[in-house]
DNA sequence: GTCTATAACACGATAGAC
DNA sequence: GTCTATCGTGTTATAGAC
């Protein structure tokens, strides 16, 4: 376990409030409250408003990139990488509830970085649809739009910030095995 | 129909920029920008800013009750009930795309009007439960946890104003009908 | 590393001419 | 109904004392 850093604790205690009102809603002002000190303090550990919000978005995009890149490069069936990708986003949403907001909600409010976070969402997206589609060439998945059930089960993923705070007694595999049941074998009996 | 007065021109319009931005990030002079005015000729038409999410939002809100009452006064089965969820929410989102964005991003910003709003999204949400809890228990619906699947249709629905622009090509209809069929019958094959 | 003070500017909203 | 001008306040960020 790393020691959180000044500047670490300023992170994710804007993360809190950015998921409460969102990143243009939240002042310096606001933050410095939170931490228990002046505004202009703050600025002796990041550089700006704005480098915060790089901050949070960009490390959780590139850990979702990572586990795509396993995910994809796994031997195993089409339907097993989905339950990957549901494994995936229950993990980092756990690991990172309020973080995951920001990177719903306010990532058009990166400047410097925002076509490269565009970039791997962009790749994120086509793996996810290249897997749905070889589910459905390979007939492990029924002859659907696969535009439509990657949408389904990706703004499903993507709301996982909401409710995984609600549940905390729930277990993070346990919520990964009911999801996937659900997302993948509906619920009509 | 009726025409679109001055008023209502200036709401459509900041609903856009607010899709695109969040309420908090546009200003009064990017709204009128829009609309080819000055800031200060927008306060003939409108109380305030504040008075424009609140048009936008609880227009939507009140709609949305309306359709969820029809559904459960309805004699037909639970599965049958949640298809026209699924139709009602389509067809809402395909008629004011950029207001369901401030619905489902903005709400929080209401001031006057956020408890009643919040008021409204609960009931809606409890009587979305109990059709999911009345089709478990008349052996329609798979026994699994209720809430989840609530979890995974409604935010699948919330994020359709996402989606739905994109798709202009697909029929209204054809969309809910596919969509209830991945959401009730599952993708696997 | 935190503070006070303040720069430099943007914000929502109003007053009053036309 | 739209404009110019402006009020009062809030905003991010910096300078410099301690």
């Amino acid at each position: 376990m790393k020691l959180e850093t000044r500047k670490d604790e300023i992170i994710s205690t804007a993360a809190k409030l950015f998921k409460d009102k969102g990143y243009s809603a939240v002042t310096m002002r606001d933050l410095a409250t939170a931490m228990g000190m002046k505004a202009a303090s703050l600025y002796n550990h990041i550089a700006s408003k704005q480098d915060i919000l790089k901050n949070i978005i960009i490390s959780i995009a590139e850990t979702f990139t990572e586990g795509m890149t396993e995910i994809i490069n796994s031997e195993t069936s089409n339907i097993s990488k989905l339950k990957k990708i549901v494994s995936l986003h229950v993990n980092i949403t756990a690991q990172n509830t309020n973080g995951m907001a920001s990177l719903n909600n306010d990532w058009m409010h990166l400047e410097d970085q925002l076509d490269y976070y565009l970039r791997l969402r962009n790749e994120y997206e086509t793996n996810f649809l290249t897997i749905i589609k070889n589910g459905i060439h390979a007939s492990e998945i029924k002859s659907t739009n696969p535009e439509i059930v990657m949408f389904s089960m990706l703004t499903t993923l993507r709301s996982l910030y909401l409710w995984i705070p609600k549940k905390e007694d729930l277990d993070a595999n346990d919520l990964a095995e009911s999801l996937s049941e659900v997302l993948i074998e509906g619920i009509n009996k």
